[in-house]
RNA sequence: CGCGGGGUGGAGCAGUCUGGUAGCUCGUCAGGCUCAUAACCUGAAGGUCGCACGUUCAAAUCGUGUCCCCGCAACCA
């Protein structure tokens, strides 16, 4: 029976181009369920656009366009950029798709008819020139001109009624919030008695959004308009199959500006639809620039679809998946991409099939030579190799991506260390058996590391496999078949000058 | 006392939960090799782990205090 894996990314909220921070996440998701994949489980990775809402609706009016045209412009943007990536994702949802309002409405009414919605009165700080309530920090802030109170009926959700029951799961499931810090940062916010949730908005201010079922002169706003995405995604209301099939999610990923969001009111919506709650709920950090977040305010956004067009999109998902500290912040810069790419990716992994289809092509007319009698130096190598397949899963089930690619490229290091020692170039010349079996050793050492790889290069990697004859071979060692034919090839990664 | 994260050789980070010779990558210096993408390999220099006090046979690691940096404070991944 194969374990199923179900991972969603946050759907992206429409107001702008993507940036590298959603490439980010959504590379991670992809290396996460192609890893899965490739382990044998059974996957499905949902992403998809966050299309409802003010700033939606105030960046069609920008351009002149209604918001469903400003949306279909968007939509496709994020889509071929993840073609871009190579994102192979499962499904893609929109928020403005029918499959999913129907799902927003049928749950809003579910929560009503429970007694978990109720209309109230809001009183708050409004600003006219944004068209929203603003937060005492945000009006304390000075940041915002024309501000009023501003009384206002609108729809809440009990949030609070579902508080006691939030935290005794947080408890008793060590894993549900990740990395620890964020679970407690989650139960530091639980420690004070919830606020229920404003859960709409009367359409005479705002009407670009989801019609509540019980009252048509207002629409949903945000919360069970965005986060139902997940359930509607996998089939809820529409394929009670499917949907038994994957909920719950094995991982929502998100960056920790959205934790709240999701570890709050997410779940105590999950609480009032009586559906289980996600295993598990991981939130990242940020990508800075020198000490800067990464934002489009300041403008010194990296743009992803430039960085692929002039490095290729593997060496910039390896890049994202070696340099974070998953659930820390990172520093994005030229400088250290570089680095990165001539000396993990060029250096060591490109040179070494280099050296070895090199080696194969001049003493054994390029074909995969049968190995011999193992030393102890071919001993160490099949055995850390050998045992790199158990440490890699356990890195990568607790999440630490940026280790498991680490140990690969220890191995390769190793691998350059051996033929350094063992010099197969000078061996040939007097026992071409023992020089054969240097190189077996070589080029199956490098097959793996490879295959380990995989996940995060799918591309380049598939290079390195079909040289070696091995696409689709196994990760025990021997899968390399000797007398294979070695295929030609260009320089993996070429060296990147480094900028004066 | 709002909440959280961080301060480890020149740079970037791991290690801190489960005390016990301070580790990785890059950079620097010297040497080797010459199959390879001026790549690779070997060796070296360089750190009193922010600071102070405490617990302990033993502290980067535990406790207390203190200084500095950075986020967050309800929809930027």
């Amino acid at each position: 029976m194969k374990n199923k894996f179900y991972i969603t990314t946050p759907i992206y909220y429409v107001n702008d181009n993507p940036h590298i921070g959603h490439a980010y996440t959504t590379i991670l998701a992809d290396v996460l369920t192609r890893y899965h994949r490739n382990i044998g489980d059974d996957t499905f990775f949902l992403t998809g656009v966050d299309e409802h809402g003010q700033k939606v609706k105030q960046a069609a009016e920008k351009r002149g366009l209604s918001p469903l045209e400003h949306c279909n412009d968007l939509a496709p943007r994020f889509i071929n950029l993840w073609k871009k990536l190579g994102i192979e994702y499962s499904d893609f949802i929109r928020t403005t798709e029918a499959r999913h309002i129907k799902v927003v409405q049928s749950a809003l009414q579910k929560a009503y008819d429970k007694g978990d919605i109720y209309l109230n009165e809001y009183e708050g700080w409004y600003s006219v020139s944004e068209e929203r309530f603003i937060t005492d920090t945000e009006k304390d802030s000075g940041q915002f001109r024309d501000i009023k109170k501003l009384k206002e009926k609108n729809w809440f959700f009990k949030m609070s009624k579902y508080q006691q029951k939030l935290i005794g799961h947080i408890n008793a499931n060590p894993q549900f919030i990740r990395p620890e810090s964020r679970k407690n940062e989650i139960l530091g916010f639980l420690r004070q008695p919830l606020t229920d949730l404003c859960i709409s908005r009367p359409k005479d201010r705002m009407d670009w959004g989801i019609e509540l079922p019980f009252d048509k002169d207002y629409v949903t706003y945000v919360w069970f308009d965005a986060l139902l995405n997940y359930i509607t995604g996998c089939g809820y209301g529409s394929d009670e199959t499917k949907f038994r099939k994957w909920w719950p999610a094995e991982i929502h990923l998100l960056g920790k500006d959205i934790l709240t969001t999701h570890c709050v009111y997410w779940t105590t919506m999950l609480f009032s639809l009586e559906l289980p709650l996600p295993k598990s709920i991981f939130a990242h950090g940020w990508w800075l620039t020198g000490e800067t977040k990464m934002s489009k305010s300041l403008g010194n956004i990296v743009n992803p679809l430039d960085m692929i067009d002039q490095y290729g999109v593997d060496a910039l998902r390896y890049f994202l998946m070696r340099e974070m500290v998953l659930g820390q912040d990172a520093n994005f810069t030229l400088e250290a991409f570089i680095k990165r790419f001539n000396s993990d990716l060029a250096n060591d992994f490109g040179n070494l099939l280099n050296r070895v289809s090199g080696l194969i092509g001049k003493y054994f007319n390029g074909i995969v030579p049968e190995p011999g009698n193992k030393t102890e130096a071919e001993i160490y190598i099949e055995e850390t190799a050998g045992n790199l397949e158990g440490k890699i899963k356990g890195l990568i089930l607790d999440m630490r991506i940026n280790e498991a690619i680490e140990e690969t490229l220890q191995l390769v290091r190793s691998v350059n260390k051996y033929m350094e020692h063992s010099a197969p170039w000078q061996v040939a010349k007097s026992d071409l058996v023992r020089a054969g079996t240097i190189l077996y050793t070589a080029s199956e050492a490098l097959r793996l590391a490879a295959l380990f790889l995989s996940a995060v290069m799918p591309q380049k990697t598939s290079v390195v496999l079909d040289v070696l004859g091995s696409l689709g071979s196994k990760t025990s060692w021997g899968g390399l078949k000797p007398k294979t034919v070695l295929k030609p090839h260009e320089a993996l990664f070429p060296r990147l000058e480094v900028p004066k």
